[in-house]
DNA sequence: ATTATCTATAGATCTATAGATAATGC
DNA sequence: ATTATCTATAGATCTATAGATAATGC
């Protein structure tokens, strides 16, 4: 732990323990899910981090600059996950159905449910160009898996009917209730299979194969093993 | 066309032809969607309309005032339709295609995807309650419908997942480039039948009962037809 | 010297209300 | 008298920048 380097703060405690950058993202990612981008001030984000108003734009040059981190940070993961399964050798269902499960569960498991903030108006501004980037190589990715799976050719519209079926979780997980199961990516990995029009799939051997299949992506190539790098 | 009663506008035209309160509402509906509701004026609300700022609140009591005035305007029609499918004589997959149908066809159709309002984050203050209220019963009908068809207790998650294959249009629509077929209403409906298990359902015999059942409902019970009533 | 924070503030909003005004209705 | 509009504005924001300050690094 080296001592901190510029002037302390007022109130000397790091929320997340991970430095005041750190601090901001978080603080933001609670504040513009619950709240909405649009109607939470930066002097709101830099509070909840335990900083002055002015010290956020030390580390963001703008909110909208936090807005894009954060939605970086969600897609990111999920579209590296796609590009390692697309080339994976296994049949192209056992692949969709992993790539739903697996998308799903980050979504789940998210703490802060940062899906949300796709739903954002202003990611339709200008700037937001990686973020939609991102998104649309993950979206071709589902159009891929599930022409390999139906056999049909599949539209643009199809491989957003089934990644929606997937991104309705961040919407349940919105509501007041917690309605989400403890299976619920198996049972929209299920649902994917069922549109896909591949019913005859929805076996346990299937989700054996795919939970397999990404237990070997984890330790797989271009992913190396977490030594422990002292 | 009587004489209109009060001072007159300094731009004398209603944008919609059908007087103040409608001219705020369309354009507030525009505005909402495109930019947001938080980033929408009543500034721009009311130049967009044809009338000063402080003319908005002749009519609305406030802001979130036109946003709940759009919002039930959009999911009232929804339940309504529901509502009266559930009695409906028939089997219960031909009236959960046909509620996927004519709901999809409803966000479809509406000229301003008044729908993408649904997912503001403002819906979640207090003065919404009216708005949840009809929602949360439109969703109860696709579970029962989904339980009716599929024959297992359905839950409210899967409830949500049909359901949310439906307003999986209205975020198809926000994206740039246009993405829904002509026939996007009948591919959703498709879709819910597969999701529900009942695959073997998914026939043009199918269709062909939901769209007479449909019909019959337009024509039918507690909507009395539209004759010319001078 | 470099860094990360702080204080202070300019300038630009934005919502809702108060009260005046210009029509029609009776 | 009633209605629908208008003008003007109070009061409360909000973002981003300028520049001071209090640490550590060398």
């Amino acid at each position: 732990m080296t001592k901190s380097r510029g002037r302390p703060r007022k109130s000397p405690t790091s929320p997340t323990g991970r430095g005041a950058e750190q601090d901001v993202l978080h603080a933001a990612g609670e504040l513009f899910v619950r709240h909405g981008f649009a109607r939470t001030s930066t002097r709101a984000v830099a509070e909840a981090a335990g900083l002055q108003q002015a010290s956020v734009y030390h580390w963001f040059r703008s909110k909208e600059d936090v807005l894009l981190r954060l939605v970086l940070g969600t897609v990111l993961p999920s579209r590296r996950l796609a590009e390692r399964l697309l080339p994976a050798d296994a049949p192209a269902h056992v692949k969709l159905w992993a790539l739903c499960f697996a998308d799903t569960r980050l979504l789940v498991e998210d703490p802060q449910n940062l899906g949300a903030l796709y739903f954002a108006p202003e990611l339709g501004d200008e700037g937001f160009e990686e973020f939609h980037e991102n998104r649309d190589a993950l979206e071709r990715v589902y159009g891929t898996l599930l022409e390999h799976t139906s056999g049909h050719p599949a539209t643009p519209f199809d491989a957003a009917v089934v990644m929606g079926l997937v991104e309705n979780v961040i919407l349940q997980r919105q509501r007041t209730a917690p309605r989400l199961p403890g299976d619920a990516a198996d049972r929209i990995a299920d649902a994917a299979l069922r549109v896909a029009g591949a019913p005859e799939h929805v076996t346990e051997q299937t989700r054996r194969r795919a939970l397999e299949l990404l237990a070997g992506l984890e330790e797989g190539p271009d992913r190396p093993r977490d030594t422990a790098s002292a």
